[in-house]
DNA sequence: GGTAGTCCACGGTGCACGGAC
DNA sequence: GGTCCGTGCACCGTGGACTAC
């Protein structure tokens, strides 16, 4: 009897060149696995195309394009690794901090305008922040922390924008959570306890302290219930951004980002099941939930707008604000 | 009752991360056994690094450091069994006298120089050695042969350099008193019956038979009396020369040079074990204690090293010795 | 039965080559 | 024609799965 032949020749699912090799879980030659391996590591930059050779090793764009296509899987490279992707996480958050902190928008920009070329300036001393300054410098940060995931290096600009536009607000109103929780808070603050509501609400007539302080403990109240870590609340917002189900997203980036929502949830499954073993599916899905009462919370918010915009038409929203309802 | 729970998941006490294994003594992963394996057989070469990420694994460096220190046992690796390691003492010291019969110095270096650069040429033919010259091959072909210890591969240069000093003279000398006992000699003596003391002693006016004697015959002596084989200097040699309270010595190299003592100091014990059954710790006792006999030794020569160095300053003595007086 | 050792697939790295400017 | 950048080959180290003692 002849010995099996394992390495048998098959043509490589990104270029059809043919190939005994097996890389990023998919049949692929060794060129391909290095485009990929190069883009997703950032070693050489990567533009879009219009040129749609599919099939083609001409094209850097379309073979990686045709890497995710073809189930490339992004979560095979190393530093998409537990620890280094949460340490990376923590970092960004110390960014978002020290942006937030420390740094002042020079004018009431737009997301739009904002996306294209905005940036803050460091802040004055002894300027007095109202609470539209500090929800600006939020939803910045936010933003800035968006921005600086890894996926978006490879998000067309179209894509990059409903990447952002979808998640930003939601994911501020999350931050502000996260911060003031940090802090020991009971309900969600500004720093030097400036309300997260403009003064001016108190002139609605309609004026409701119980919905306001609904929005302003829900999520906090779970995050002590659940005694949450600052990595899981990093995760849990980093799959809040990373929803692949937004209307507009071209496949490739819906796969992208999929891949990604994948890999930062399958980390935060294993933070849980680290934490509490047996009962670590419980866990696992009480924190997925925060994204629940995180959309709760923006619903009462977006009441509360509603109201707002009828008795306070002129209120002076910043656009930023103004443009997320 | 409940069955006794054997794979249960602790953290590798390398890594953190979760394991049922244990391997080389201590609770560890299976990529860290692997580590440790692999350097330790020298599969893969092992260069010291400054990044000092201690618990990572990213860096092989301080992951073999996170193993010793978290106390795998070297002596679990299986070379290190003791019929292994008695063989590969005999051919490094077949090699050792190969050395020192066969070559010459090139020039009179300092111990420094030769730990960088220093080789011998093969010796020219016909060239006569005085004890000067066997003296200077005596104590390179002993530091040729602690470097060929296994454990000198992963010292730093620094502490390699503190644990060759410490011992090249010593061990040099107990090496003229084996190898004369191993040619049936009473006395320390080069080969052509050279005298291990240069002629000029006889210069000197205290010069004092009796102790150039007792230098010359108090090794051997007990050699004789206790009867010892090759395999057994062989193996008190390697203990004196791992000793691991030299000052200067970083704790992980200390920590790594008394494994190895251990294990040697293991073998050796299996061969009294062997050879005396009950009375087996006398033997071993007497054995260990020709460290000892060589410190006295040692002392002896000092003595003699400073009537010559009164009454002879100007003798041509080489850098090797004079550096270790 | 448990632990040390071996095998091998695959991810990462270094380098030489080739085309573009 | 030098330099820069991307490519793809060859090799290395890792760690999962298996074997042997």
């Amino acid at each position: 009897m002849s010995p099996r032949v394992s390495l048998v020749s098959r043509p490589c699912s990104i270029c059809n060149n043919l190939t005994d090799e097996f890389n990023y879980g998919v049949i692929s030659c060794n060129p391909c696995k290095m485009v990929f391996r190069r883009v997703m590591k950032f070693e050489t930059k990567f533009d879009h195309c219009l040129c749609g050779n599919k099939k083609s090793t001409s094209c850097r764009c379309c073979r990686f394009s045709a890497c995710i296509a073809g189930g490339m899987k992004i979560s095979c490279i190393q530093k998409y690794k537990h620890a280094t992707l949460i340490q990376n996480l923590i970092k960004m958050d110390h960014k978002r901090n020290n942006t937030f902190f420390n740094y002042q928008m020079c004018e009431d920009l737009s997301l739009d305008q904002l996306m294209i070329s905005g940036v803050p300036k460091i802040k004055d001393q002894g300027v007095r922040f109202t609470s539209h300054d500090w929800v600006s410098m939020e939803i910045y940060s936010t933003i800035e922390f968006m921005k600086n995931l890894d996926l978006v290096h490879i998000l067309t600009s179209n894509d990059l924008m409903i990447f952002v536009k979808n998640a930003h607000f939601k994911c501020a109103i999350f931050f502000i959570a996260v911060r003031s929780y940090m802090a020991k808070m009971e309900f969600m603050t500004f720093p030097d306890n400036v309300d997260v509501f403009p003064e001016e609400i108190s002139n609605v007539p309609d004026y409701s302290p119980k919905l306001l302080n609904r929005i302003r403990t829900l999520l906090i109240s779970k995050f002590r219930e659940f005694d949450v870590s600052i990595e899981e609340l990093l995760l849990v917002v980093t799959i809040i951004i990373c929803d692949p189900s937004v209307a507009g997203l071209s496949e490739f980036s819906m796969n992208v980002i999929s891949q990604y929502q994948r890999i930062y949830s399958s980390a935060l499954q294993a933070i849980c099941q680290n934490k509490c073993k047996a009962s670590w599916p419980t866990r696992f899905t009480n924190l997925l939930f925060l994204s629940n009462i995180l959309t709760k919370t923006i619903k009462d918010l977006d009441d509360v707008v509603v109201l707002f915009k009828y008795h306070q038409p002129a209120l002076p929203l910043r656009k930023l604000v103004k443009d997320s309802f």
